[in-house]
DNA sequence: TTGATCAATCAAATTATGTTGATCCAAACA
DNA sequence: TGTTTGGATCAACATAATTTGATTGATCAA
């Protein structure tokens, strides 16, 4: 479960899985919602076996949460995930501008 | 220039250069203001080349500037770019919530 | 049952990234 | 000038991540 506040270390994996351009094609199609795996091979016209290997990834970072229905298994984003990582990245941002003291120090 | 919506390269760039422990470390230490290239690779241990190479990915990513006075350089993260990347991160969880009609469709 | 389909997994091959130590360049100071 | 120092860069090497094709397990329909 992804918490509010991320350590180094959950922010370094889900930053990890994101940074991919396969598994950005597939969170921007997560992004208007659920989808079949079926229907994501298709639409990003991907192996299955390639496609199944991003999704695990992106699964395990905490990015992905999947049902599955009869034989087919949908995945869908986690929206708190993302919100955590917007958190973690606005934290970076307040106190960054102040100026370094002037070497050597 | 980081404009205020990434495109998919963009934002790929920037979470690329984000998704290394070592930059994340140097991430963390500019989080708290600008440094010096000296101070930074005493503080995070680092040699030289090293420092220098990440130094560089997570500037030609955009994430950071410097500005050189006198012999030392001195580095600050971009507040615009972790904005950009927290408004990307933002509009994928507006409609990710929506389910997918049952397969086969 | 049997055969077909969806999706996960595995090992081997490929590709991309990071590390190291040496070298180079520019600024500072003697 | 000549020397020292901060930092960037380069080539060779080491490590990590991705791709591919084959195999497996589970579900469903005939």
């Amino acid at each position: 479960m992804i918490q509010n506040t991320l350590n180094r270390e959950q922010s370094r994996q889900l930053l990890k899985a994101l940074a991919d351009p396969i598994r950005l094609d597939v969170i921007h199609a997560l992004a208007q919602g659920e989808r079949c795996v079926c229907d994501l091979t298709g639409e990003l016209n991907l192996s299955q076996s390639k496609l199944s290997f991003h999704l695990r990834v992106l699964r395990e970072a905490g990015l992905l949460t999947d049902r599955q229905s009869g034989r087919w298994i949908y995945y869908r984003l986690r929206p708190d995930a993302l919100a955590a990582l917007e958190a973690w990245l606005a934290e970076l941002r307040l106190h960054c501008s102040q100026s370094a003291a002037p070497c050597p120090s």
